[in-house]
DNA sequence: TGTTTTTAGTGTAATGTTGACACAATTTAA
DNA sequence: TTAAATTGTGTCAACATTACACTAAAAACA
């Protein structure tokens, strides 16, 4: 069956951004390709798109395989299709943005595929379009941690305010009032007291938080307002 | 060449949101396909893209076509990859989000196109997963048009006030209070006042709005807040 | 044992923003 | 000239945000 005998047939990429938290910096997670072409040089996580393959599937299928994760936080970016990106072929790439709890990955499966989790400084020079993809996403981090509540997805189940403060930090690269970020956080009723402390504190021994996750879920698309001065710059 | 034997070349097609404003209502540039397949049925305006073409290009290719328009408001708004999305070919589709002015579309390309301006509530069933997309592109608008200043790209060149609340009440389908509405919009400082008075009025005549070039594009990616409660929904 | 250091947790006053509301001015048509 | 419709602006109360200071807990070390 060809119902469009005249259209041009395309190879249809998956890329994914996969960020971590380290309780100090946000990084990404890249590959050292072992492989043609570009072997040597450093790349997003990615695949081809089967021919019977849902494209939300393609993605949760690739960030498995270097994870081993299923259940991670993912949304579609963006579509590069500059007809010229990959100078193999005529590639047009979904990109997909991913948040993981950094504890949780698979590392040997992450070694076996020679990746690295590289803090957002020190990334390398990525082959093709790849560090624009990575420039995107950053960006979308950033927005979109403003505005929803997604930040939870790079922190372990149960988590304290000023983990959740540090992870903030990070993201916008400012420093936050302690008071005024606490007071805000537990006014959207997100948090829930585990009614535990944190052991890994050298001193004052911080509460233990998990989400609402019924709440999670029903004020997710709610807007927030962690919106940093630095994005609002009238 | 082909680096990438063992993957799948696939059908990559471009499907366009058009939205336009008629000072009352929200419209949508919908085509009733007088080609086949599926001829006789509604859909949104598409093609496929072209081997050599970049992505971007392929939308502006498809949207000046129909509306004979080339600086047109254009975002990609989200890939649709289901595998069974096309029961004629395999075929991932990119979305794109346009707005436009609605009375500068050159209504012969429409015409020839079999395309007509529909009211959101009239919207007719649309083949494929069109229904999917134009809802994606719906919540977008309302998403978007509350933190950027993206709204002026459905008015003319110059606007009034309330003309432009009409805009926001269509949007969000709520009445919105003139005072506050016509005050936090000008201490965004983008309107400039033309100094010229609306004559279509039949009672007072509106004072003319133009947007500042400048300061539109500056501030286009700070945030603004025409959040209206209908969207925090707590 | 108690003193120091570090980090967690909370309160408050000043300022800015938003929402609710009322009145005056302009235009056309009756 | 009066009525009807619509535009334009002012004010006050409620709410949210900012800036800032003190107390409490835990471990390290004298």
């Amino acid at each position: 069956m060809n119902n469009y005998p005249q259209a041009s047939r395309i190879l249809v990429a998956i890329d994914c951004i996969i960020f971590g938290f380290d309780g100090k910096d946000i990084k990404l997670l890249l590959i050292k390709r072992n492989f043609e072409p570009e072997k040597g040089k450093w790349s997003l996580m990615g695949g081809f798109l089967n021919a019977d393959e849902d494209l939300a599937d393609g993605a949760v299928r690739i960030l498995y395989n270097l994870t081993g994760l299923k259940n991670i936080y993912v949304e579609q970016l963006e579509t590069f299709g500059k007809a010229d990106r990959d100078p193999g072929e005529r590639t047009v790439s979904v990109v997909f943005f991913a948040l993981i709890k950094i504890d949780d990955h698979d590392s040997e499966a992450v070694k076996s595929h020679n990746a690295s989790w590289i803090t957002l400084d020190a990334r390398p020079k990525l082959i093709f379009d790849h560090e624009k993809m990575v420039t995107r996403a950053i960006e979308h981090l950033k927005y979109n941690a403003a505005l929803h509540p997604i930040g939870f997805e790079l922190l372990p189940e149960r988590f304290t305010i000023p983990q959740l403060q540090k992870l903030y930090e990070a993201i916008y690269n400012i420093p936050i009032d302690r008071r005024n970020f606490s007071r805000k956080l537990l006014s959207t009723g997100l948090l829930i007291d585990t009614g535990q402390k944190n052991n890994n504190s050298a001193t004052k021994k911080a509460t233990l938080y998990k989400l609402d996750a019924e709440r999670y879920k029903t004020k997710f698309h709610s807007f927030w307002n962690f919106m940093p001065d630095s994005m609002k710059s009238n």
